[in-house]
RNA sequence: CGGGGUGUAGCGCAGCCCGGUUAGCGCACCUGCUUUGGGAGCAGGGAGUCGGAGGUUCAAAUCCUCUCACCCCGACCA
């Protein structure tokens, strides 16, 4: 076999899908795994997608009225123990802080001193030490609605971890917002969940599905949790974002009160919202092929890798002016709100080597230069989302319009090809035979996931919790879009009038 | 915490069963020359307390005991 048939990552995604996820994230050195268990290093091309995805969500964030700030890693622990049930979800995976300094040993190592009176927990987010300070802030309803957003890290102790997908350390954005009525603090909720869904949609090309998370599945402490799942290329769920509402529970727990507007003193009604690192991940799982990372350009780094060729140094010199010339061509230049951004790769290393580096990295364009397109005055220009031996010769003068017009197309291109997968997956299941066949099949390497069942629910917790057990499928939503609809439980066979999506998780 | 597995150069591995030259291979790295429009070639080079401790032996990467770390599967989870 010659080396031109072979991908670039093995194995492909359909001999191992988990090591393929893994080998993309090197090969496009995005991350690593850091010497502390569970935590990952990220590295400039993966951190870089992280900042995208910051800045455009920060923007979305101001536009909606909310205010960034920052509170402490630490929360005391008697903090935590206000809420019962929030307790009970985060209990078993807190790294806590117990000791302020170290001290010599005797083996000539070091040893823990100065215990603290309380321990520390460190946050695996943060309602309550924010809820601590809501409670001095808000006393009218005139401080209301109050609407902060904090970029923070936080910690959960995971026993089994993924890079992107699920780290002991992961960064976020956590919302956390103040309302004086329930309709008012449900509404917030909904609207930073369809953020979440618009920004999914317009920049990582992630179609998702948004809907309502089932009691058992909610955030511990929420009243109603939302959320937008999406689909990987193994059919299975993304949960990508969540939405709570948090009723008065936290407020309850806080003391987050407020003079209203008969002049009483009322608890006040509370929401939290929240995505991580883990977009990332779905961004990996939702648009990679077997030659790697694949990027929307509305999220990627950079856009379009330069790769000059020559042969000798009188060439090198033309080459090298004519390939400045064409880069200063795309400097300031926007794909609507996103600043285009150029490599230029002169690192003495073949032309076919440097393109398959580039390949691995995702960047969407490809632009070659070589002593034949300067006599043309043109470029050969390749796509991602073609093959990579698929170029074409572009004029010079047509290379700024021909570059945004193909990025629009790209960017829409990788949305649809999703979509299309998505509802590829996506099947009505009213037998409950069927329903195990779509979930159970194997093939010899690695099982297959299935994909998205749309299926009755009759709403009883222990129909959930058997499918779980035998399947290791749960209920990822019930989807806002479903209708009212007669229909009978998938598992029991109890009256539903409608519909959830059921599939395998991450 | 249960069940399985692996520790040998930066990464990936062979050698171990059956003890015996100077511990080897691929990739990566460094130097030089030739190359460069589909993953370059040749020559030379640097790099290792064989996870750790103890034991058996004339002799241990190899055999024995203990220990540590990590990985995979399960319970938990964004």
């Amino acid at each position: 076999m010659s080396k031109n048939n072979k991908t670039a990552i093995t194995p492909t995604r359909e001999e191992n899908y988990a090591e393929w996820y893994q080998q993309v994230i090197k090969a496009a050195d995005m991350a690593e795994n850091s010497e502390v268990r569970g935590c990952m290093v990220i590295k400039p091309w993966g951190y870089a997608i992280w900042e995208n995805i910051q800045h455009i969500l920060d923007r979305m964030f101001r536009e909606t009225g909310h205010r960034n700030a920052y509170f402490p890693i630490f929360i005391p622990k008697s903090f935590f123990e206000k809420e019962a049930e929030h307790v009970e979800g985060f209990a078993k995976e807190c790294a806590i802080v117990t000791h302020s300094k170290l001290e010599a040993d005797e083996k000539g190592g070091l040893k823990l001193a100065g215990e603290l009176t309380e321990p520390y927990i460190v946050r695996p987010t943060s309602e309550t030490i924010i809820g601590a300070s809501f409670a001095k802030w808000v006393n009218s309803y005139r401080d209301l609605p109050l609407l902060i957003n904090q970029w923070a890290n936080i910690v959960r102790w995971e026993m089994r971890t993924r890079l992107f997908l699920r780290t002991t350390e992961f960064l976020w954005q956590e919302g956390h917002t103040v309302h004086e009525t329930e309709i008012e603090a449900r509404e917030e909720t909904l609207k930073m969940l369809n953020v979440y869904a618009t920004f999914a949609r317009d920049y990582l090309a992630l179609p998702v599905i948004q809907g309502e998370k089932t009691e058992s599945e909610k955030f511990p402490g929420a009243v109603t949790t939302y959320c937008i799942e999406a689909m990987m290329q193994d059919r299975k769920a993304l949960q990508s974002g969540t939405s709570h509402f948090l009723g008065k529970n936290f407020a309850k727990a806080s003391e987050i009160k407020f003079q209203n507007r008969n002049g009483e003193m009322e608890y006040a009604w509370t929401t939290s919202w929240g995505v991580s690192t883990r977009l990332i991940g779905a961004l990996i799982m939702a648009h990679s092929d077997d030659n790697g990372l694949v990027l929307p350009p509305k999220i990627a780094p950079s856009h379009i890798a330069i790769i000059p060729i020559y042969k000798n140094d009188e060439e090198k010199q033309i080459v090298m002016d004519f390939a400045i010339k064409v880069q200063n061509i795309f400097k300031g230049l926007y794909l609507d709100d996103i600043q285009i951004f150029t490599e230029m790769d002169t690192r003495d290393m073949t032309s076919s080597e440097r393109n398959w580096y580039w390949i691995k990295k995702g960047i969407p364009l490809r632009l070659e230069i070589g002593p034949r397109d300067i006599v043309n005055d043109s470029v050969m220009l390749a796509r991602r989302d073609k093959e990579p031996k698929d170029k074409h010769s572009i004029k010079i003068d047509n290379v700024v319009d021909y570059v945004l017009k193909t990025l629009s197309e790209m960017q829409e291109g990788y949305y649809q090809r999703a979509l299309n997968f998505r509802d590829k997956w996506t099947v009505d299941i009213d037998d409950k035979e069927e329903f195990y066949r779509f979930f159970n099949s194997k093939n010899e390497e690695q099982e297959i996931s299935g994909g998205f069942a749309n299926s009755h629910w009759c709403g009883n917790q222990t129909c959930e919790e058997k499918i779980k057990d035998d399947l290791k499928v749960t209920i990822r939503c019930i989807p806002f879009e479903a209708k009212e609809e007669e229909g009978k439980c998938i598992y029991c066979g109890e009256k539903s009038n409608r519909r959830v999506i059921f599939a395998k998780a991450y």
